[in-house]
DNA sequence: TATGAATGAGACTTCATTCAT
DNA sequence: AATGAATGAAGTCTCATTCAT
């Protein structure tokens, strides 16, 4: 019988959220004190310790979130039928997700994030799974094209996936730093890109057999 | 008049930055304390702020090693005169610098800086060069082979320079989570990629129109 | 006029008092908070606040409680006519006290209380009364020995009370602490003891002056 | 090489353990701060840190120094020849160390550092290794008494080590909680009382000469 | 140069208690 | 009567850095 509702309970939940998201985007975890995200929260001190046990608790959940929110764009790469399709549609989302204006903040907690995935295995675990699923989906749509055969047998599913994300994971680090990212020329590069894995670059593979 | 060597001096420093590097890679530049290097190095506190004026100075000053070493590796890539041949010799040095054994926690500590480059100008100047550069030497080779005749005109030869490169910090980040990253079959997917920027990487578009 | 029954109002406090007691014997008092008693009481945390105005309070509760279930103890004593064989009877009540199996968590806090008694005025008189009591009634009862002639007249009724209770509060502390405390050796040991200030004792102590 | 000799050493752990024992003495172990203790020792409070490494460390000392106090007490007892005059001696010692004057603080904090030890395992050593060395000193008078003739035989030597020590922990209660004990009348009770577990106070005595 | 004792600000967290519901 | 969310003071301890020696 709890005193608040469940649904004033996750607007608390979410003030510190947001609070803590802008403190850690400018400072890191581990320069923002908790004072400061009291400061911003708006909260009492130990209004913030009734919804997270600790400092370390805040980093995870934002972790989880952010995991929670990549999942759904993943998902639904598998639903379409074109392969090769649907793996350029994903390409063309994680764009978009790093060209989404005001996700700044979030683009710097999660570099912050990947460094804290190091050592936090809290934090590891959120980080890892939130690579690993895309990297599983990509390899899932890469096999499938390869049965559809829209692509050559002997590429490595999995080293497509890592490939990929890791494509993605330097994009977000330039794009976290403020650098001049274009992010249309990137997409079209990457799209190239993907068309020498399709089916016709094999005629290159066989010229040029690769030594392994 | 200094009362020690050079030689000394720079030994001491070494031993320094060799035992923050240590403690850094293990457990973040923030969560490192000063009485964590000072302990490793073997020195006194005092002794240390003889070398480095401040924590700070450690960090930047190991930013700074990291981007002269990096350095080396990209001058070579310009020297060559096949510019194809080029960038696919530097996709492998990059590859075998993600492998070298030992270089764990120099690797580590790479993503902490990512993280720190975030708010700390000093480390931000040292890290992005560290990316500017090699951004810069792809693009010239990616022109030279345009001029060559070894690749489409139509391709932004920076965002070719961003995406070898955001696929390589893409990686790195991968290796120094520690995850299962089978670095040769990702060059074998690389090189395919690059095979989609090369000329006959035109005719496919030619020939298959992409959808958007 | 109340809105719950007398009984109900009696069995909350008891509910209170006995989580209260399970956590200072295990932590003490000032290292048990009150989140941990309401937690142990199957309470909320206001309902234990209803029914004591704060953790000082239970704290007393406990010693007032602790006192009179003592208090029984002594007041029997009194009644038989053979002064001695009373007394004995009173070391043999003691004993069996601290041998009661179940009665550890109350000898734990009672110890916790002789510290607070310290510094708490309240806890305070609730012990020293704890401790005048059977050093009035021992006292008594020697002095009726004396009467009696059952124990040389040049002892000090009131010195016999403090040692006896002395006795009984080392004791406890040692049983308190887990020692192997042989009850029944010391009880024979104490009863030999008591033989001292009997009668016969006298003549020794003539013969035999003591130096100081 | 350190920058201050041993000797300034030493006197800084004093002057902080000092300020530690009026503290604790006056408001007990818990209740006393760290902030309590610095601004009494006129210290930095880093500085104190620099001399033990937490609160239970202060703690601890205090235990351990008061423990290295009594040693020299007991050990001095095993020296004589005559075992009954011994343990007399003994008990005169104790006497006079609770009736030293400016003794209060440290009898106070023993009182808190009893109920330390039934939760504190440092602390716990300490005091129990207080308690059980002159247990196991006067078992061996008592043996020695035995052997001598002095002392009946069907006396259990360890019983007669808790029942002193445990007289004494009574009396050092109630000095430490100011109340009216005169000493010299205890002490006389108690050399009463041991004289019932001589030879003649057997209810035997008068059947069992005694050799002394 | 080098030592390591010292500083004191500030970190995270817990607490006893209150009070709107 | 009872709930449990909220308060904010205060707790212990660590830190980067300085400076007398």
């Amino acid at each position: 019988m709890p005193k608040i509702t469940e649904a004033r309970r996750e607007d608390r939940r979410r003030q510190i959220l947001d609070a803590a998201l802008v403190c850690f985007a400018e400072n890191g975890f581990h320069q923002t004190s908790m004072p400061d995200i009291v400061r911003r929260s708006g909260l009492s001190h130990g209004a913030v310790y009734v919804y997270f046990k600790s400092k370390d608790d805040i980093i995870v959940a934002l972790a989880v979130d952010r995991h929670r929110q990549e999942a759904v764009l993943n998902s639904a790469a598998l639903a379409s039928g074109d392969a090769l399709e649907s793996l350029r549609a994903l390409v063309r989302g994680y764009a978009r997700s790093l060209s989404e204006p005001g996700g700044d903040a979030r683009r710097r907690v999660s570099v912050n994030g990947w460094a804290e995935a190091l050592r936090n295995d809290r934090v590891r675990a959120s980080v890892l799974e939130g690579v690993e699923t895309p990297v599983s989906v990509i390899a899932a749509l890469v096999e499938r094209a390869q049965a559809q055969g829209a692509m050559s047998a002997n590429i490595d599913p999995e080293a497509v996936g890592r490939s990929l994300v890791a494509l993605f994971q330097g994009f977000a680090l330039q794009v976290a730093w403020g650098e001049a990212v274009d992010m249309q020329a990137a997409v079209a590069v990457v799209e190239r890109m993907l068309s020498g894995l399709a089916s016709q670059g094999d005629v290159t593979a066989a010229r040029k057999p690769r030594a392994r």
